[in-house]
DNA sequence: GCGTTATTATACCATTCGGTATAGAAATAG
DNA sequence: CTATTTCTATACCGAATGGTATAATAACGC
């Protein structure tokens, strides 16, 4: 098993920094220092590898989500958890991160992206939901749940991906203003 | 000169739909009609291919951004006319957009990240210089132009995707709502 | 007319692509 | 100990990769 476990390790890291269609599986096995029937009998195939790391990354965070959206009646909070939730994940494996995005904003018809779309649409369900659930106390957000899903993870996205070039560093001021900011708007 | 044109806009379209790195050279020159010599006459290269084709459209762009950008003293005003120059350029080229939206979010080494980049670049600053301008209006700005710039082409890239994925349409609406939310957060 | 330059096709290059058939180890079950 | 299953290496597959040497053709200035 230890064997599978380096394959993954060494798809993140090389998928990460060049992209998953520019990496090629001979350079996986080989930075795993395996051979090529080792790869394919725990994965199948390219894409079941790159399906497997979605799994073993993207599996936990979606719990950690999930707690982070249960509303309290405080919906401030909720944001502030969910917002160092996400911020947190990219923090603890920036090559994952980093690659998700890349999925994500890939072409429809890339292999790579039909990958990544299901779990993009639980997260913005999860967080859509997060805002419906707010509609008891705030009824002017009505019809605009899956609107603010939308801006907020744009908008954590856009500050990661800033982040991850250095051109800023994770803090809880970050997080704090992120959130004011999606909040209040600039005005303020 | 035709073929040269030809070239380009079968290469859009194919690495729109697929990415970059999934579309060979062989397949564009095909689409296109022509052979490989003659995209390396034109071009050079398969990255000359798409530095060319990344100049053609981003070219004329930035320069409707640069008015766009350009203080009057109102500054709402210069968000909803940004927020509907990145829309109207989404909406006319829906496939040059899709591309580099996927090129600006893959990993920094890889070749593709490194042509868009420098266009990335100056819209952000462009985008930061117009929040700067407005710190006469607004003192309480200082020092956030750049977090801003990021904020609002966060949520302008994520709405522009959903749009692109089908999930919303087009609209001077849209526009509204979204340098609303951009201005005042969620609420008011 | 001529010479020059720009443009294009045929045919080819070495390398790499994702994937596999065969078979040898290694662990496990009985 | 044997039988079976799990795991891994050698060696290979056809197809596709980005790119090019050669040469024919077309367009051009003169």
């Amino acid at each position: 098993m230890e064997n599978r476990e380096q394959l993954l390790a060494q798809a993140l890291a090389l998928f990460a920094a060049r992209g998953y269609d520019a990496v090629g599986v001979q350079e996986i096995v080989a930075a795993a220092g395996v051979t090529k029937p080792t790869l394919y009998h725990y994965f199948g195939s390219k894409r079941g590898l790159l399906e497997a790391l979605l799994e073993s990354h993207f599996g936990p965070f979606e719990r950690n989500l999930a707690a982070a959206v249960t509303h309290t009646g405080d919906l401030p909070l909720a944001l502030m958890r969910v917002t160092q939730a996400y911020f947190t994940f990219a923090q603890t494996t920036p090559a994952f991160y980093r690659l998700h995005l890349a999925l994500y904003m890939a072409p429809s018809e890339a292999e790579a992206r039909q990958v990544v779309s299901p779990y993009y649409l639980r997260q913005h369900t999860l967080l859509a939901e997060m805002f419906a659930q707010a509609t008891t106390q705030h009824g002017n957000m009505r019809g605009r749940h899956a609107r603010y899903a939308l801006a907020l993870r744009g908008m954590i996205d856009s500050y990661v991906l800033a982040v991850l070039d250095g051109y800023a560093a994770f803090s809880e001021t970050l997080v704090y203003e992120l959130v004011h900011q999606f909040s209040h708007g600039i005005y303020s």
